[in-house]
DNA sequence: AAAGGAAGTTGAACTAGTTCAACTTTTGTA
DNA sequence: TACAAAAGTTGAACTAGTTCAACTTCCTTT
């Protein structure tokens, strides 16, 4: 409703100004939706229909390998993104998955209408390339801590950077996306209380 | 010279078309510039001036990490491009070094001349909202890689996907990109040329 | 054309992180 | 409120990839 809305335009107006106008496109553009934990935003093989803005709730996005082992590449909590962009940009079928790990509430847009709003106005397109740009920034930060750090030192970091996060979702999906095994992140968790 | 203007008017009219004033607005943003072998273009604690575009020639951008060793992120050939992104995108000083390993050509624009060029046409900054998108997905493709795959299947889907790369850059800057040392890089190939 | 350094190779010893298996705790649902 | 399933823990055996060291080959520079 109402406050939700608010919500998203506050987010865009960290960015451009918005006029009526514009808020009034936001609003035609965008729906809000309840996803109950546990629900999928975005599956294997089908193309990821949204951009997702999570107002509040929390998200992972993972991959199965193989092997069936999940890997998980994002997570997102009140006032992230997350879809497959790999799919969504493109508009190719998905490889991941994007479920709810709680009850949450976002605010959607589809390709097509993020495209009208882009054409709209030179600000909306202003927008979404700064938002493309932090996060390309943000995944090369991510690599960065991979290909450098130990185990360890990601889960530290990890820790220290996003502690919101840490306590907010189950200990299997954060040991996928430091790069570990559940039972190695459970080793370094005890090691380090034991130590205090 | 006219030439290497006419190659990056071809990149940017992959995504966008460019009218006789948008092709001026490009040459008096871009410059051209050679730069020698083991010059480099960025060099940590100094904030990245310029987004390159290599004409022709090959870069790669690397960290040090504490203990010294380095770990390259990005390879740059021939119509490719490459800067620290996080320095360029905000300003703030680079932790990346981006270095020419062969003498090369890039057209470089820096980050005021090119808000202005978004500044100036809608279509400016469709294109910079394009090449980030796609640079989001791409190091997204990335990441998964490094969380799915062992040090051998990374080497084997490289050589599949950038077999002119793997010719053309050092062995040890490769074998940083993939995440594994010198050491056990050239095992896995000697490994191989043996199996055939 | 020679010399010195950088890049690449090989093998042996090692270790960070995995795998497996058995167990305990927590959570969701009937 | 109870019980089955999922999540987390712990230890022991293992392995993919690293480290170290000694050697060879290939470039640069003079």
């Amino acid at each position: 409703m109402q406050n939700n809305f608010t919500a998203i335009e506050a987010y865009f107006e960290r960015f451009i100004p918005l006029s009526d106008e514009d808020r009034k496109a936001i609003r035609s553009s965008f729906k809000e939706v309840r996803i109950k934990k546990r629900q999928f935003v975005v599956q294997p093989n089908f193309v990821a229909a949204h951009r997702n803005y999570v107002v509040n709730g929390a998200f992972r996005s993972y991959v199965v390998a193989d092997e069936g082992q999940e890997h998980t590449i994002a997570f997102a909590i009140d006032d992230w993104w997350i879809t497959d962009y790999n799919s969504y940009i493109f508009q190719k079928p998905a490889t991941m998955f994007v479920v709810a790990l709680e009850d949450s509430i976002v605010m959607q847009v589809d390709f097509e209408k993020e495209k009208e709003l882009k054409a709209l106005h030179h600000r909306f397109e202003t927008f979404f390339r700064t938002i493309a740009e932090r996060g390309l920034a943000f995944y090369q930060r991510r690599l960065i801590s991979n290909l450098t750090q130990t185990a360890e030192e990601r889960y530290n970091e990890f820790e220290f950077k996003y502690p919101q996060i840490s306590q907010r979702v189950p200990q299997y999906a954060l040991a996928s996306f430091l790069g570990m095994t559940t039972e190695y992140l459970s080793k370094l968790r005890n090691q380090r209380t034991r130590k205090k």
